[in-house]
RNA sequence: GUCCCCGUCGUCCAGCGGUUAGGACACCGCCCUUUCACGGCGGUAACACGGGUUCGAAUCCCGUCGGGGACGCCA
């Protein structure tokens, strides 16, 4: 083998289309953005849209814009098109399905025909006996005739991996070094559903590897996944990126970030006004990279020592370095990210503070929705505020005496909020939907319509008298009002936690 | 339950065999100030534990404990 000149570095961020776009993501995003730039290479966004269970049509544009709203951008992907394309999995089936034959020819992978009942019991019985989880082989150890049988009776199948019996894999994670997991802790994972679209761990392979990628940056979540990838491509006969798994954002529980503890969606830091150099510089800071101001830097720049913390893009682009990434899983913040985004707010010349709140909070389609709500409820302009002012607050906290309902006991008040949020969280953010879902769940748990609705105005509004409620709800915003009732349970707890 | 990863102030980072263990957020106090905020100054606060290795361990090794992740026809 001949000493070549190593190919460019090209990296990828991989997003599913599921929802709102996330805070994990933007995280991702920004260290393959600066991974690639730093080293001359390219960045390719790509949409794994495989699971058309949970396929949100509104979601893939919601991301383009939430990456560009922080500052990334990408060289290629479905929006900008590219030599690899097409950038959106569902798009690419018939790459996947050939895919799928070659390691059927060469038998690195079986039908399954068990069924989803078959395996959900089974699970359920290895827990029951304190027994990993694990697909029993049943259908590995088919007869080609079988096989045939099942296929001429039409029965449904998927591709499953057939993962060597004996041995181990052992791979090189940049960060941590060398990892090994035996094969028997490996599960013959499902490459491809019945409904023809593969899952996660083929496509992903099949098109880093078309695709040229060379370095993998992504989340540690992935480490265990990853002997399973190495498996495939070995089968396939290529070559393995590099891989690089990155510690997990972190609730303040320091489990994996959520959005039932913390708000993820960056959609509400866009509306919540957090300026987007804020939350990439916080996001830089997670898991740190950076290389502290040296002495002679604070001196010479005359730095205050806080400021090792505050950088934009650039000065990422110019000093994060990899390597210094520390393990231990960061801890989002909220309250940091809260300081730092004061500094940027600081920072900004009047005319630019201006200009940020013209934009967000106080924007004309903001405006107009609000002034829309309460035309009809006031006499005099200047009696504006009186209404609105929950629309331009962040500290709205109703007291007991207008939350809870007179028949009600604030143990059970609490709980239906919880359902309310639920509720809330999965549903279109469309006044019809909204109104259907409360009632629905109203009527389950016996609810009066009257309690039910007035609960959740006091929670958004803080008060008995508002606006029309879904109406309110419409131009609040879905990632400000599910953030609203968090903190309202979440207040409340540490109340009766206190009062106890 | 099985496997894998991780372990420095409450939180985010620095430390890479010899430091009074450093900075930032938060918290507390003082100063500035008609108020609040900003700003300035100061303070409380950490190497999980036990064994090694070494003249010397936060730093290297092993074990224990603790935390996290994965174990889906989700990604």
């Amino acid at each position: 083998m001949t000493a070549e000149t190593s190919p460019t570095t090209r990296v990828r961020i991989a997003p599913s289309p599921t929802g709102d776009p996330h805070v994990g993501t933007a995280y991702i995003g920004l260290l393959n953005y600066i991974f690639a730039a730093q080293r001359d290479g390219q960045f390719v966004l790509r949409i794994e849209d495989t699971d058309r269970a949970r396929f949100v049509a509104t979601s893939e544009q919601m991301i383009f814009d939430a990456l560009k709203w922080i500052g990334l951008s990408w060289h290629e992907g479905p929006d900008v098109g590219g030599p690899y394309g097409p950038y959106r999995q569902s798009e690419r089936t018939e790459i996947y399905r050939q895919h799928a034959d070659i390691l059927l020819a060469n038998a690195s992978a079986y039908r399954c025909f068990c069924t989803p009942e078959d395996l959900e019991a089974a699970r359920e019985r290895q827990k029951a006996a304190k027994q990993p989880p694990r697909y029993d082989g049943t259908c590995r150890r088919l007869t080609p005739e079988q096989v045939d049988t099942n296929l001429a009776a039409g029965k449904t199948f998927v591709v499953r991996m057939a993962v060597p019996l004996e041995g181990a894999t052992t791979f090189r994670d940049e960060l941590r070094g060398d990892i090994t997991f035996d094969h028997n802790n490996v599960d013959d994972q499902v490459l491809m559903k019945s409904d023809g679209f593969p899952t996660y761990h083929l496509a992903n392979v099949v098109d880093d590897h078309l695709m040229r990628i060379t370095d993998v940056i992504r989340a540690e979540e992935w480490i265990s996944s990853t002997p399973k990838h190495v498996l495939l491509y070995k089968a396939f006969g290529w070559e393995s990126p590099r891989f690089w798994h990155m510690p997990l954002l972190r609730n303040v529980d320091k489990s994996k970030i959520s959005k039932r503890k913390n708000p993820v969606s960056l959609v509400y830091y866009r509306e919540s006004g957090y300026l987007p150099n804020a939350l990439l510089n916080f996001l830089g800071l997670m898991g740190g990279g950076m290389a502290q101001p040296t002495e002679q830097e604070i001196v010479s720049k005359n730095l205050n020592t806080k400021e090792g913390d505050i950088f934009s893009l650039a000065e990422m682009l110019e000093k994060f370095d990899f390597k210094r990434i520390s393990l231990g899983g960061p801890v989002f913040d909220l309250v940091k990210l809260k300081w730092l985004n004061g500094e940027y707010i600081r920072k900004l010349s009047p005319e630019d503070f201006f200009a940020a709140l013209r934009q967000t909070v106080l924007s004309d389609d903001y405006l107009r929705a609000v002034a829309h709500l309460i035309q009809t409820r006031i006499d005099t302009l200047g009696q504006f505020g009186d209404m609105t002012s929950f629309f331009f607050s962040d500290n709205v906290m109703p007291p007991e005496s207008i939350f809870l309902p007179k028949k009600r006991t604030l143990e059970e008040t609490l709980a239906f909020v919880a359902d309310q949020l639920a509720a809330l969280e999965a549903v279109p953010w469309i006044a019809t939907s909204i109104e259907a879902e409360l009632k629905k769940l109203g009527e389950e748990k016996q609810w009066f319509v009257k309690e039910n609705f007035m609960l959740l105005r006091a929670i958004v509004t803080g008060s008995a008298n508002s606006p029309p409620l879904v109406e309110s709800l419409i131009v609040f915003g879905k990632a400000r009002t599910l953030d609203r009732m968090r903190r309202f349970l979440e207040t409340q707890k540490k109340l009766s936690a206190q009062r106890r």
